[in-house]
DNA sequence: AGATTTGTTCTTAAACATTTT
DNA sequence: TAAAATGTTTAAGAACAAATC
């Protein structure tokens, strides 16, 4: 029997013991998800210490471990030694980010990519649809990619800084392909992964799904602090690292040479995993002045580089290219075949004529240009600009004062006809104080539309 | 200490007990990896009882339990309540089967699906990519098909007895694909999925890489067995059921209606979810005399109806559709947003004109003539038929005699210029005596070359 | 700076379930 | 058919580690 009574105690929550069935732990961590999920447990809610829960169900403390254990894994809660344990931000919500295009909506939520562009790409489909060997797109052949895609692939990534051979590149069906592909093949059930504060959604998702613990690191204003990293590492068995050094989503963030250095070193010394995803390097490479190398030609050995080419070229043909170290070749090859068979050799054929005609430099023109008119636009609204964000981003990453809960927040917007994302969906790890809205600017029909989705933004904030 | 001297009794494996650090379960399922890894414990070797261990290294058997457990996740181990714990057939290697074309090597292995048909194509792609609406199949909406691609969709598997309505067809990228978005949303790690004894090695692989156990359920010539199944869920919690019933990879069974029924009635009690991946629909429905229905529509609550195009109408294209319960939908969708973003609409609505145009059943026509064809000259060379095979597979399950190591004969066979699969590539569980070969028919160049395969084959294995 | 709070990990113990003999 | 062999699951205890106050 318990030796005191809680009933003065507060406790936020009291799970009915007469009715827990054996066994304790998986009825305990029954009770607290249906708790949370129905609301009754809100997000940023402290649970009761492990110690303290099991004095008031008499238990031993390490079955309420377990309990909470199962919650954690599932991502309902989370917990901070010598803190407590807590319930979620995104608990019971899924953030996975997906087109679902409404009519009457102003799209700034989900990020496309300028599909204007699209006109151009119609040739080149045609071209590769007359040629001669069409045949041989159609076929279980080559599942990595035919030798002549992945020299232009290669070509493609030069200017970005990438050096490597056939056999270390491989194409999948889009940078979020790669992402699933990658955290499948390298990573087991439990492994733990850093990643800003505030990381790109899907991946937290993804993460979610393969149930890989992120663990977020915090970050200034030249991206993730290689200090708090080397922290995490030493005092958690942490296997990999997610980033997007040049224009972190949804911070914008752009991480400068040194930094990328100070947190390679780290990574080098705790033999992590490096995911880079690059999917901005065409916005960045060669175009913003002080802009170096990827990290993966730091680290090439361990790391594994993901170029897509849906924000670069054509979002509709799902395309991207893997390049990695010797070490994890054949278990991503592996994961490869296990999760796609191969890619669409057809679509990646387009995007190789593509490469090789010289329309995808010009489509990267354009989008680029519309980048520049876009953000000048937004900051006509929005006049905050902060040192290394990224100045050509495709979305911008708004701060907010107004006090209102994120979900309500996102709803009124979609009432006023403009979707937006709110900075919970991005965040890895526990609750901030800090909010923010994530707008992007990639995805309306036309400039005018932005403008009025802008312009209804302000308003609706400036109230 | 340990109480006896096991200098006397034979253990196959004795870890070093001086050089076991701690954590102990740890350095344990280290040892036993390695010493797996290096060949040092054959497949099927016999571990020591997990009490008989712990008491040779002087520790509780339960952490021998823990870490027998790291191993059996990881598929080196399997242990059989009663018997005792043994290597895995396929421990520390590979089965992943992938397209790997070499010259000089006839493939009987990797089953392809008759390429010579894709000549067909080539026209429904050049009017599709001159289609006025091209540039709306290249952006990022309607990421689980276009409505008219998803008509035809449930146009094109209504011969195969699916009734369904948009909301609940998705269109993925190829059959494997939608195995990896059914098993990453629908399961956890640790979960059991129930499955043939020899069942498709990618299924496994798959299983394996999220870490979901197979349970392998005993068979006859009509197909798993109600029994075994019932059995397993009785006393395992199974959360799911593989099945491939109008024609079983690698067994090339059919199951007949009667056992549809019977095994259905096991499934709705146990309330698996049942993965029906029915890729060979269109060489048994309207084909088979007797074929009644998939098992989609006896339990439509509870299944995932899995119909890829790579066998029936292209394999390069790389499309799928998914059919699914609304209990599941949700789940789904999400899992293909993480794992896909979605499928190149280019490529989904190719494979769409292709069905409206009734080229598509042209190659299927096409299709079938050659597994007729390829069909009657194997028999040719292996008289052996039996009941509840199907007549028109595109691989065969050649019951062998030969008393060698699969590997070893796999490599004989290649020296000989052949490529086939050895039955324990499919093993969904422990070694079994029968040995067989999986015979690919619809992956060489023409009929002389299968001609030629299936001399060598006969003439290795008749000496 | 040290005690306290809180969460983590490993190991052991006991009860249980199934298969084999 | 019952006993023995063998693996499984749950719960508890102990030592540890980090963060907070």
């Amino acid at each position: 029997m318990p030796v005191n009574s809680f009933e003065h105690y507060p406790m936020s929550w009291k799970p009915d013991k007469a009715t827990l069935k054996r066994p304790f732990y998986q009825s305990l961590a029954l009770y607290l998800e249906r708790d949370i999920v129905n609301g009754f447990l809100a997000p940023g809610t402290k649970l009761p210490p492990q110690r303290e829960l099991a004095d008031f169900l008499d238990l031993n403390f390490t079955t309420i471990t377990r309990a909470y254990k199962v919650c954690e894994v599932k991502g309902l809660i989370y917990a901070v030694t010598g803190s407590g344990t807590f319930v979620a931000p995104n608990a019971a919500r899924s953030i996975t980010i997906s087109a679902e295009k409404q009519a009457n909506l102003i799209e700034l939520g989900f990020v496309e990519s300028f599909e204007e562009t699209n006109t151009l790409i119609k040739d080149s489909i045609q071209r590769v649809s007359e040629k001669k060997y069409v045949e041989q797109l159609l076929t279980y052949n080559d599942p990595t990619g035919i030798p002549h895609q992945k020299t232009a692939a290669l070509n493609w990534m030069e200017p970005f800084g990438i050096h490597a051979d056939q056999e270390h590149v491989a194409i999948v069906s889009g940078a979020q392909n790669a992402l699933a592909v990658t955290l499948a093949s390298l990573f087991e059930p439990g492994n733990r992964i850093a990643t800003d504060l505030y990381t790109y959604s899907n991946f937290i998702e993804l993460a979610k799904i393969l149930h890989i613990q992120l663990i977020p690191i915090v970050g200034d204003e030249y991206g993730m602090l290689p200090d708090d990293l080397e922290k995490q590492c030493s005092q958690l068995n942490i296997h990999g690292i997610f980033l997007m050094p040049s224009c972190s989503n949804p911070t914008t963030v752009m991480i400068p040479d040194f930094r990328k250095r100070e947190l390679a070193e780290v990574i080098r010394k705790y033999r992590l995993i490096l995911i880079e995803d690059d999917i901005y390097a065409f916005l960045t490479a060669g175009v913003i002045e002080d802009y170096r190398q990827p990290m993966y030609q730091l680290l090439p050995e361990q790391s594994v580089y993901i170029c897509g080419t849906s924000k670069s070229i054509c979002s509709g043909l799902r395309v991207a290219y893997m390049v990695f170290g010797d070490a994890l070749r054949e278990k991503i090859l592996k994961g490869i075949f296990n999760i796609n068979v191969k890619t669409s050799s057809f679509d990646a054929e387009v995007i190789t004529e593509l490469i090789l005609s010289g329309k995808a430099h010009q489509i990267v023109s354009q989008k680029i240009q519309l980048a520049k008119t876009t953000n000048e636009l937004y900051f006509d609204y929005f006049p905050i600009k902060k040192n290394h964000e990224h100045p050509l981003s495709f979305f911008r990453w708004l701060p907010i004062e107004k006090e209102i809960d994120a979900q309500a927040l996102e709803a009124d917007l979609q009432r006023h006809g403009v979707r937006v994302f709110h900075s919970v969906r991005f965040l890895s790890g526990q609750s901030r104080p800090e909010k923010y809205l994530r707008i992007a600017l990639a995805s309306t029909n036309s400039l005018q539309e932005l403008e009025i989705g802008l312009t209804k933004l302000k308003k609706y904030l400036d109230n």
